[in-house]
Parts: C-alpha cells; structure tokens; sequence
DNA sequence: AGGTTAGTGACAGTCGCTGACAGTTGACAA
DNA sequence: TTGTCAACTGTCAGCGACTGTCACTAACCT
C-alpha cells in the first residue's frame, strides 16, 4: 500500500471545498429543512459557484447523503472482515456491532457527530430523503447478498437464501435505525442497544401464534 | 352503503380526465423512459394544460404510481378482511395470494394489464422511481403492522413484534416482485409461485449454518 | 333563469440541474 | 524560472418540474 504520501495542493484544496460544502449543506439543511434550502444558499456560504457545487455532487440530494455513504462503506468493509466459518446472520450481526464501535472517528473527520446524527433525523423525517436513502439501502442490500453469498460458496442467481437473509437482516436493522432517530439518545451504546434488541426479535416475530403465551421480550409486557 | 348511485356529470368528467392522464403517462413512460418524458407531452396528448395535471397529480412521478395505489388499496383490504383467529404471517400470506386473484379487474377499469406491468419494469428499473416505490412500500408497512397490531390486540409501539413481523414479510415480498419483474412470465400464476416460494425461503435463511446440507428448497435446484 | 362555485387555462416566477465557453491556477518539464 | 498543459472554476443561457395568481367557463342549486 503506498495511496496517502502527500495528496498535492490540488487534492487538498479540492477535499476542503468538498467538506465545506459538505458541512455547510448539512448545517443548512438541519437548521432550514431540506427544500426549504437552496443549492444557491449553500453555494454561497461555501463562496463558490453554483456550478462548482454540481462539479462536486451529482445533485442535491447527493451532498445530503454524504456522510451516509461513509457509514455505509464502513460497514461493508466490517462485513467482508468477519471470519469465512461464522454463519452468515452472525457475521452480519458481529459486523454492525462491530462498526458502530469505530464509525465515529471516521465521521468527525468531516463533520461534527452532533450534526451527522441531526442530519440523519432529518433524513427519516423528509419524505424525499427517506425515499432516497431506502434506494441507497437495497443497493447496499445487493452487496450484501453477493458477499455473503461468496462467503458461503454460492450463487446469487441460483439460490435465494443469501437475498433473503439479507432482505430480513436489512429490515430489521431499518427499524432499529428508525426507532434511534425517533429516541432522545443518540449515544453508540444506545444503537448497539437497539440493534441487538431487534435481531432478537426476528425469531419470536416468526412464531405461530403470539397468543399462547404472554412474554416475549425481557421487560415488555403487555401494555 | 350508498356510495354509487349517479356520479353526477362533473364528477364523470373529472374522472375521465384523470384516467386519461394516467393511461396516457403511463404509455409515454413506457415508450421513451420516464425522465424523457416531460409533463407538457403528457398534459399536450391530453389536451389540458399543464397546470391543470398539477392539478390531478402533486408530482410526474404520482401519476407514474397512480396503479400501483389501487393494488397497495386492494391488499391492504384483503389484510383486514382475514379471520382474526389466523397467526399474523399466515393472514398475510394468505392475503396477498388472495389479493393476486382478484386485483387484475380493478386495474383493467383504469388501464390494461399490459400496460401496468410494463409500467412495474419501468419503476423497477428507473432509480428515482424505484425510491420512491421503497418510500410508498414503508407507508403500507407502516399501515399493515397496525393492522396486524390490532388483530393481536397489541400496542404498535410497546410491542416491536408487529412492525418486526410486518418488515420481515415486506421485505420478503419486495424479493418476490423483483424476481417477477425481472423475469418473463407476467401471469398471475408465476407472481404466486414466487410469492409462496419466497417466504418459505424464510425460515431456511435464518438456519445457522447453510453448509451441514445441499438441499434447501423443493423445487430448486442449483442451475 | 340567475347566482354560486368547482375546474380550467394563461402567465409569470422559483428552483434544480445541464451544456458551452472562457478565465484562472496548480503541476510539471524545459 | 518560465512556459505549457490540464484541471478547476465562474458566467451565462436554457430546460423542465412545480407553484401562485387571476380571469373565465361551465356544471350545480334554488
């Protein structure tokens, strides 16, 4: 490996104009909303043109989910880590956990945690960004299916267990996403929380009757 | 009920319109793709203005899913109409298979059948559309795991169950659409098939290990 | 028939986004 | 150091989605 000697003026420059926008567009956006925020407005504040800020993102929306995309790849990466014998919903689980632990450091490498996790608020809570972050979601869903289903040795056209595991695995971990924005505490531990507490759920959501007996979950009763 | 007696000719009209307007969409949709078809051609084939399409539709992409609506409607009801005594997993199942049966009617009032299922490649296809198809999908999630709350007699919001249950089986569907979208046979019949093989695929991808046996589903072999 | 009101068209304007062209400034060799 | 080249950028012009406004027509109601 040799790819962080010295990038150049030219690539620092270019990687501060990047966080810049960056920074800025999520500071607009939390404080403004997102439509209620213009490409100008952010353009501006950065001193740049218009035009530069769609040199740098193919659009609106796409400086939005920035900071998305690293989580993202963090992931995927801590996925492709885990050791070829765990069976593939353990990897998966092992490697979320894993990656809420050290996603922290590489995220305030552009932006402050604080505005990242506002920012993810206003994500679930904007209709249009909700729609483009579940898009971006089965794209990583894809992914996914093809690298567990490389791990275990099989195809991905052939046999549907990996895009099904994933398709399970990447709903269940929607709802925890969901229900950390929705809370108050935005804490790591708080999602490690939640993320394991929904996994949990997967087999008792598949029993037959949910009648027969009354507990389920540690500490939920029945209102 | 009394809902039906005579529309009265203003309200004939305004239908007439709008059916115009989706059918029209949709064809040029299909025929150029759904971002070089502008909304002048469309309101133009019509013969309204363009303000007067803003008028029917709030967005381009609401008339590209104005279908897709009466199906979401159509499944949504046959959900509430299954016996409460049936676990929540079987009344879905049970629900959609019933509800591929008896939607093909309902869709034919507003544009052939052809037509509705070139548009679902389209939506499958096109990235903006298939966002916001995801964002619709978790509307209806949210709907269906209030429903199955209900039949249960539990609180949405105290018990993760429903929404754990209801997010398994969406995502498990969205698999089976995919596959139908993707594949050549547009019947009815093969949108079944697929259905039920799907989510007997749940159970089997939540085993531990995949690898202690070759053989997974009947009917399935490795290709 | 005559007043009310829903539905429409015409027009102007905002905002996201793109292509074309020209000016500036790092990178790199002479 | 200097000159050339390529990368980045700003300006301008324009398209398409969408909205507010206002006047006009036609269905509705009495």
């Amino acid at each position: 490996m040799d790819t962080a000697p010295r990038p150049g003026l030219r690539e620092r420059k270019k990687r501060r104009t990047r966080d810049a926008l960056v920074r800025t567009a999520l500071e607009l956006f939390v404080a403004n909303g997102y439509e209620r925020t213009t490409v100008d407005e952010i353009a501006g504040a950065v001193d740049v043109s218009q035009r530069t800020f769609f040199r740098y993102f193919a659009s609106k929306e796409e400086a939005a989910f920035a900071v998305q995309e690293l989580v993202e790849a963090h992931f995927l990466e801590a996925v492709r880590r885990r050791p070829p014998h765990e069976p593939p919903l353990t990897a998966l689980r092992r490697a979320v956990l894993a990656s809420w632990d050290t996603i922290g450091e590489a995220i305030e490498t552009v932006v402050p945690m604080e505005l990242h996790m506002r920012a993810f608020r206003l994500i679930e809570s904007t209709p249009a960004l909700l729609a483009a972050h579940l898009g971006r979601q089965e794209g990583l869903e894809e992914e996914l299916a093809r690298t567990v289903a490389e791990r275990e040795g099989l195809d991905v056209d052939a046999d549907p267990r990996p895009r099904v595991t994933v398709a399970l695995f990447g709903g269940v971990m929607r709802l925890a996403a969901r229900s950390w924005g929705a809370g108050h505490d935005f804490s790591a531990t708080a999602m490690r929380g939640l993320t394991a507490s929904y996994l949990d759920q997967m087999e008792l959501a598949l029993a037959e009757d949910w009648r027969t007996r009354g507990e389920h979950a540690p500490g939920h009763s029945r209102k």
